[in-house]
DNA sequence: TCTGGGGTCCTAGGACCC
DNA sequence: TCTGGGGTCCTAGGACCC
């Protein structure tokens, strides 16, 4: 069995946290630059606002004052997390974290009887120790888990817990499930779905497993053994990520290719710096530059270039000249681009590094690994005091749009200096 | 005017090998 | 003009998740 703890409208939650006058009133909270609406009370949810929509469709209700917004405080959510994280990590032997705001909680061996009265004691405490409401949903594989916690903050009556532990609850649960709304199947496969008749997850699972295969792949066929209690859903905890991307939209279009370069060193420098927090490093450096798919009326290119390190790195000086490598492939002037980006992959533990049999510049890597250490301490108070010179002065987040940002709670005075 | 950011996995097709 | 068969590995792109 698994138990999915889900908080609800996390970051509207987070933000009501601390600011208890919310409570009840329609909140969304908005994307970087203030784009978009990523989360939504249910009161906004009721007023029909979609997830994903562009902050200007909506703004007219702000000014009517029918509407709360804030930007987002990435700080706060991810401090908020990380309290609800450690609450739950203490009931149970082991939690898998799955996103900001989800985790499944590894409740095999223990006494089955007692783990509904367990979640509901973990939603109470949840609650009373961080402001946050989070839903539970216990059952036999992690996709039906999902389903249940679906349920448990639908309907009151669960008081934020759904447990499914019959095969009667399980084919009622799936009946009352659109195939949409089944984790794993996404906007493409739906629509494809119904038009073969399979409107709920109940008309998913009596399809035929061949049936399955053909039409959504191995994936669908997991899914459709989840649906009927099998595991099929790999573990996807593992010990470190296998790639770390830092991008951004602009706010406004940049053609420059300096100004470019300004941007991917930043962007470079944050990869650089996340390999390290993660005692990480990574051979492969690629950089991305998107033109505005939203201008129809503008030319458009959507480029990568990759660059491969003979020895993996997680040193700044290294990783920045590679991203700026891969920026120099792929640039051509006379595009408007609107975002671009640095991924980082085939990353390996920092102490596995191997040297390269013809690598004659172990010298200069070792005092670029040198300046990096120098550069976290100097830096660890937030602020990119140390930075090379291919970067953009100031704050990395300069530059970003948070019209509508609340206080900064529950963070440390480096935070108010990153933000300000 | 204004449309986010960070991940995972799978598949098809190309490059390359003998 | 005619042009095999069987592999592996890598990459780009698509689908999905939050």
């Amino acid at each position: 069995m698994y138990a999915l703890a889900d908080c609800n409208n996390f970051f509207v939650s987070c933000e009501r946290a601390l600011q208890p006058q919310l409570e009840g009133k329609p909140v969304v909270v908005l994307s970087n630059n203030d784009g978009c609406v990523v989360a939504r009370s249910n009161e906004a949810k009721a007023m029909g606002i979609k997830m994903g929509t562009p902050f200007f469709k909506v703004k007219d209700l702000v000014d009517k004052g029918l509407l709360t917004v804030r930007s987002s405080n990435y700080t706060l959510y991810g401090d908020l997390s990380s309290r609800v994280m450690s609450i739950l990590s203490g009931a149970v032997p082991r939690i898998e974290v799955y996103s900001i705001d989800e985790a499944f909680l590894i409740i095999e061996g223990m006494d089955m009887t007692k783990i509904p009265g367990l979640c509901h004691d973990l939603v109470f405490k949840i609650r009373k120790w961080t402001g946050i409401p989070v839903s539970i949903g216990i059952a036999e594989t992690k996709t039906l888990a999902k389903l249940a916690s679906h349920f448990a903050k639908k309907y009151k009556g669960y008081h934020g817990v759904c447990v499914i532990d019959t095969p009667e609850k399980r084919e009622k649960a799936l009946s009352l499930t659109p195939v949409g709304d089944i984790w794993g199947v996404g906007f493409r496969m739906a629509p494809k779905l119904e038009k073969c008749g399979i409107l709920t997850a109940l008309d998913l699972v009596r399809r035929p497993k061949s049936w399955i295969e053909k039409t959504m792949s191995i994936t669908g066929v997991r899914t459709w053994m989840e649906l009927q209690g099998i595991d099929a859903v790999a573990d996807q905890d593992r010990e470190r990520r296998q790639s770390i991307c830092t991008s951004r939209s602009f706010a406004d279009m940049i053609s420059d290719e300096k100004e470019l370069s300004l941007r991917v060193s930043d962007f470079a420098a944050m990869c650089a710096s996340k390999l390290r927090r993660e005692h990480s490093a990574a051979y492969k450096i690629s950089t991305f530059a998107w033109t505005n798919s939203f201008r129809q009326d503008l030319a458009q290119y959507y480029p990568t270039g990759t660059i491969h390190l003979p020895v993996a790195s997680s040193n700044t000086p290294e990783i920045v000249q590679a991203a700026l490598r891969a920026l120099r492939m792929i640039y051509k002037p006379g595009f408007q681009y609107k975002r671009a980006g640095v991924t980082v992959s085939d990353i390996i533990d920092a102490g596995d590094i191997q040297a390269a049999l013809f690598d004659f510049d172990q010298n200069l890597r070792d005092k670029q690994d040198a300046i990096s250490r120098v550069m976290d301490s100097v830096n660890s108070s937030g602020r990119q005091l140390l930075r090379m010179a291919t970067q953009r002065p100031g704050h990395y987040a300069d530059g970003i749009r948070r019209d509508y940002c609340s206080g900064l709670y529950s963070t440390s005075w480096t935070d108010l200096i990153k933000v300000h």
